[in-house]
DNA sequence: GTTATTACTTGCAAAATACAAGTGACTGTG
DNA sequence: CACAGTCACTTGTATTTTGCAAGTAATAAC
């Protein structure tokens, strides 16, 4: 279950949408996952070095609002990987262009991999650990 | 001139681009410019009310990174109108795809306008403005 | 038992943001 | 001319968010 959704700004959908993932690091982990990342030392080990507190904070935001879910991979100690949905694969398109402005447009950014380029929403959707979750 | 550049977290292009504009105000700006609003009122009047302060700052930022340019449209009390830069404009299907996301995915946010999701971004630079600036 | 690892939480300082109240340069009215 | 009003800001300060370091619970390895 999701849409908690906090208190918007406006209803213009740009605004919602920064509402929600305006922020430094929101997309960095939607942008991890979507290079099959999914779990919490992966995001930590990436090398914008998110801080923990903020990566717990923002995995619970994310989780909250249906654009990731996690589900327990061990139980010996308790261990999540987490998952885009569908709604968290749908930002592959503006993360795709944001990556494709910078590259273009900031001059000390490396190019995005091709296979970023070139990946569909659909393929980042693990089918199997969406549907454990009804 | 432009590229004053802070400091960035990584090479990684989103990276950069949130370095950047990875914050809740600064896309909402460069979208009213977007829709042919070009003076500080017409982004103070939005109605997700932006305050003063963050607005000065924002434009003093967007126009540091060659994303905006100013230029002045009376000198009685000297007064500027802000248009996008190429680099700016450029930032259009960024704002369409989050746009787009924020239609499909949250609830409660309006449908984009069709001007503003068949605009291009040659369409959004004042070729004589940004030529005055050399 | 001791040490190490992972996925966090907690505490606190630093920075960013929000809100209210100025300020300077005018314009318009009487 | 005095005086209220507008516009584009700046300044001051409270609140919120962030960043960094350290701590903790659960377990594994030795």
């Amino acid at each position: 279950m999701n849409t908690p959704q906090t208190m918007h700004r406006s209803l213009c959908p740009l605004s919602t949408a920064l509402d929600l993932i305006g922020d430094k690091w929101s997309l960095l982990i939607v942008r991890d996952m979507c290079m099959n990342k999914s779990k919490y030392c992966d995001f930590q080990n990436s090398p914008e070095a998110i801080p923990t507190n903020i990566l717990a904070s923002r995995l619970r935001k994310l989780e909250s609002n249906g654009i990731i879910v996690k589900h327990p991979y061990q139980t010996k100690p308790i261990r999540h990987e987490y998952y885009l949905t569908a709604k968290g694969a749908a930002l592959l398109p503006v993360i795709q262009q944001l990556a494709i402005w910078a590259h273009q447009h900031m001059p000390d950014s490396l190019p995005p991999p091709e296979a970023f380029l070139s990946a569909k929403p659909e393929d980042l959707i693990r089918k199997r650990d969406n549907q454990s979750s009804v």
